[in-house]
DNA sequence: GCCAACGTTGGC
DNA sequence: GCCAACGTTGGC
């Protein structure tokens, strides 16, 4: 299993909206990026990632699931962008902020802290462990510890 | 609201 | 293929 991080502007589309689509999840449009294109299309049904808030929150809010392969954007008749679709599975019992990650030397290479304007991210195992602890979620079972 | 960082576009 | 201009992202 790999691990990634979704960003999204709360105001456009919040962690609330997508815990709404619940099991249905939700197709994770508008990326017009060729980074973020590139890593979802990486992405294999199951593959967990962190739900974080930018412009407002600056916070990791939980845990979503990829529900679907890449496949071609609805929102454009570009050939060129496609995206997969996330389904929500966890709330973190404490949301993890950016300022906790950059105060924390293990996350130090995290792409959140290096590669500040890429909308989707991978992150390392070891990375997923430390955000869990910090967030106070159990990675295994999504349950608060 | 500002502005730095950085990706993309387009002229040459 | 270079690079200046421009647009967007996102933290502050």
């Amino acid at each position: 299993m790999q691990y990634w991080l979704f960003k999204s502007e709360p105001f456009k589309w919040s962690w609330e909206q997508q815990k709404a689509k619940g099991e249905a999840g939700e197709e994770w449009d508008g990326i017009r990026n060729y980074q973020a294109r590139n890593f979802m299309r990486q992405m294999e049904l199951g593959d967990r990632a962190f739900f974080y808030h930018s412009n407002e929150g600056l916070e990791v809010v939980g845990i979503a699931e990829v529900s679907a392969l890449s496949a071609p954007d609805s929102t454009t008749d570009d050939e060129r962008w496609d995206c997969v679709h996330i389904r929500a599975l966890a709330d973190m019992p404490r949301p993890v902020t950016l300022k906790e990650v950059k105060a924390n030397e293990k996350l130090a290479d995290m792409s959140l802290v290096t590669s500040m304007r890429l909308s989707v991210q991978p992150v390392k195992e070891d990375e997923w462990i430390e955000v869990c602890r910090m967030g106070g979620i159990d990675p295994h079972t999504l349950k608060p510890v």
